[in-house]
RNA sequence: GGGGUCGUAGUUAAGUUGGUUAUAACGCCGGCCUGUCACGCCGGAGGCCGCGGGUUCGAGUCCCGUCGACCCCGCCA
């Protein structure tokens, strides 16, 4: 009833003192597209009010909507109600405007704009909705950088900015690109529960409490990695998800609490007809997204190899600077800090900064500082000048091994080498870290260049002293190379995994493996792992289950979406390229999320908070 | 859990050696303005200096604690 009085009365377009109604109104065109071709159309935009300028007489109103830009221009002569209506216009009110498209006059034109030849002269004008002012512009040529934490509490305003804006769109196209490529390739997008088992090993788990079954417990999955070896078992032999994953560990600007996965497996592959897929999907992305075509097939690096020139797992290859071991030549020397690490069973690397002679004292120092977060006690470097090395070591060094070092790291005149030496795994991760850093500050990475390239045959455990136990580098479900199989019970901590990623610009982008699909082989592994029997089966006794069922030989991958996202839109963070994003301390900003529950609440699930 | 940077008006920042009424730009409000497009001109309002404690005659400034944002280590594919 108060409707039908509401339209009655609304013959005039009024929902009060301020506010009209839309009416019968629809949309005829959006404000990203109208040119040339469309003056003299008659036209009904909608949006938001990004920008006003009242001259008095004229008033320009730049109009926005997710597609664009248009100028509406209000003329007092052509029609006096709606100029005086968008005297009261301010940031951000939401409008309607009915006018026709006209050509700009000349020299009016505006090159920044995609509608800039074109304006809409209003006749008729409709304050749909009005605006508190908004505590940041939303036109982003405006001031300053705002602080991140205001855009994360308003961030209905900030994804109404033009880069987040933009950073949202490419990722929903680029799914759909994703979705596309995997569907004409024949794989299935099957959905698996949210509400599952917490698994072993791996990230720190969100819990759920479960209501019906007090003190039981749901995990939100890490990934869905058992259900799609599941699937597998079930025959549906190629599988993919776009697919939300969650682990509860401290973040970082490329890690969120919950994050999307590109989750894929198949079943009777090689792992090169899986690198081949995967190659092409990544290929069909960059065509769609940069215009870029991507060589294939991607350059492949042993995890041995990948250590030992770029001390990571990840090497970015865009530029050079790869490590070099002294520790022969070095070792011998009559520096102590040398000659100790060697007879402790350590290493000597150095890195050949090309042209770096002229780094300050100061900077060296803080190169120091930035490879001690790394747990190098120290930075050794070496100058080369014209008149030969400088370095507070370089007395200690015997001509012979100077010759010997510059003909193996070419180091030569105008050169800085930066030598660390310690535990082998230490000297890698911090020269390899340092590298990075070092390509960053001396801008050694060519722009828009994008390396691929695939990490193989990591180890399958590593060793650990505390726990005096093995661990999984992947999971407990990757196969061993086939060569190394005898390893398995000689010597573990050599066995090589059929595991591997995919690394893009030094980013880890994507891993998987190829699984375990025998009993006796998983048994094995389980051994190794100290999972006992009774554990194995409390754990995943489901997967122990169906693999005694005709498992068939299968494995798979799993990309960050996030991260490959990252790349392509040039974010900063991966908060940039989420929609709604946490903090540091897995905080939404914009709800209040996480908070504290009624205690009527936790009594319903069976939990008492500790005090 | 640890290291670092930061927190002043709606926003972004300045604020000296501890010293009178805490500045500026943008935004906001009012007025003027018919071709602007980050419009322009004139005027105005706006402050829990993150919060709590301490030192001091006096604290935005120094000390301690705490909260929050960001970067990193640990952690995490």
């Amino acid at each position: 009833m108060n409707r039908a009085w509401f339209l009655w009365e609304g013959s005039v377009n009024k929902v009060s003192n301020e506010l009209d109604i839309m009416g019968h109104w629809q949309r005829t065109h959006n404000c990203g597209t109208l040119n040339e071709d469309d003056v003299g159309t008659k036209v009904i935009l909608m949006g938001w009010v990004l920008r006003r300028r009242d001259h008095g007489g004229l008033i320009f109103v730049d109009l926005r909507d997710r597609y664009g830009v248009t100028q509406v221009v209000f003329n007092p002569e052509r029609e006096s109600e709606a100029h005086r209506k968008a005297e009261n216009l301010r940031s951000e009110y939401v409008i309607a405007v009915l006018g026709v498209v006209s050509p700009r006059p000349d020299g009016m034109t505006n090159p920044d704009l995609i509608t800039g030849k074109i304006e809409v002269f209003v006749d008729e004008l409709r304050v749909l909705n009005k605006s508190l002012t908004p505590p940041f512009a939303i036109d982003e040529r405006e001031g300053e950088e705002v602080g991140e934490d205001v855009r994360l509490k308003y961030r209905y305003l900030d994804l109404r900015r033009e880069t987040l804006k933009e950073n949202i769109i490419q990722r929903s196209l680029v799914t759909k690109k994703i979705r596309d490529f995997f569907y004409e390739e024949g794989y299935l997008e099957i959905e698996t529960p949210f509400l599952t088992k917490s698994t072993p090993e791996g990230a720190r788990d969100y819990l759920v409490p479960s209501r019906v079954n007090p003190g039981h417990f749901y995990a939100l999955p890490q990934s869905p990695q058992l259900f799609k070896q599941i699937l597998m078992v079930s025959g549906y032999d190629r599988y993919f998800q776009i697919v939300h994953c969650f682990r509860d560990e401290d973040l970082r600007a490329d890690r969120q609490p919950e994050f999307t996965q590109i989750d894929v497996e198949m079943s009777f592959i090689t792992r090169d007809v899986l690198f081949d897929v995967m190659e092409r999907m990544m290929a069909e992305i960059f065509r769609f997204a940069m215009d870029i075509e991507i060589p294939r097939p991607f350059p492949r690096l042993t995890y041995t190899e990948a250590i030992h020139r770029y001390g990571l797992d990840r090497p970015d290859t865009r530029f050079g600077m790869e490590l070099v071991d002294l520790t022969e030549l070095l070792g011998n020397s009559e520096a102590r800090i040398f000659s100790d690490t060697v007879a402790g069973g350590g290493r000597i690397k150095g890195i050949n900064v090309k042209g770096g002679e002229g780094l300050s004292r100061k900077e060296l120092d803080d190169l120091a500082d930035y490879v001690s977060v790394y747990g190098a006690k120290g930075l050794a470097w070496f100058k080369y000048s014209e008149e030969g090395w400088k370095s507070p070591l370089a007395k200690f060094i015997g001509n012979d091994v100077k010759s010997d070092i510059s003909r193996l790291a070419s180091f030569e005149p105008g050169d800085l080498l930066l030598v660390i030496a310690g535990e082998s795994a230490l000297v890698n991760e911090s020269l390899g870290q340092l590298r990075i850093h070092l390509g960053d500050r001396l801008s050694l990475i060519p722009e828009g260049r994008y390396d691929f390239l695939w990490v193989i045959d990591f180890p399958l455990f590593e060793y650990d002293e505390e726990d005096g136990r093995y661990y999984s580098v992947h999971h407990p479900f990757t196969a061993p190379l086939e060569e190394d199989l005898d390893l398995l019970h000689q010597e573990p901590g050599k066995v090589r995994a059929r595991a591997y990623d995919m690394v893009l610009n030094g980013s880890e982008i994507g891993g998987g493996s190829i699984r375990i699909h025998q009993e006796s082989v998983q048994r094995r592994v389980f051994e190794l792992l100290t999972i006992g029997p009774e554990e194995a089966r409390e754990k995943f006794g489901f997967l122990l289950d169906a693999l005694q069922y005709g498992a068939p030989p299968h494995g798979g991958i799993a990309f960050g979406l996030d991260r490959i996202m990252m790349i392509l839109s040039g974010a900063g963070s991966i908060r940039d390229v989420i929609p709604f994003p946490k903090t540091q301390k897995a905080a939404c900003l914009m709800t209040e999320a996480p908070n504290p529950v009624e205690s009527d609440q936790l009594l319903e699930l069976g939990l008492k908070l500790r005090k």
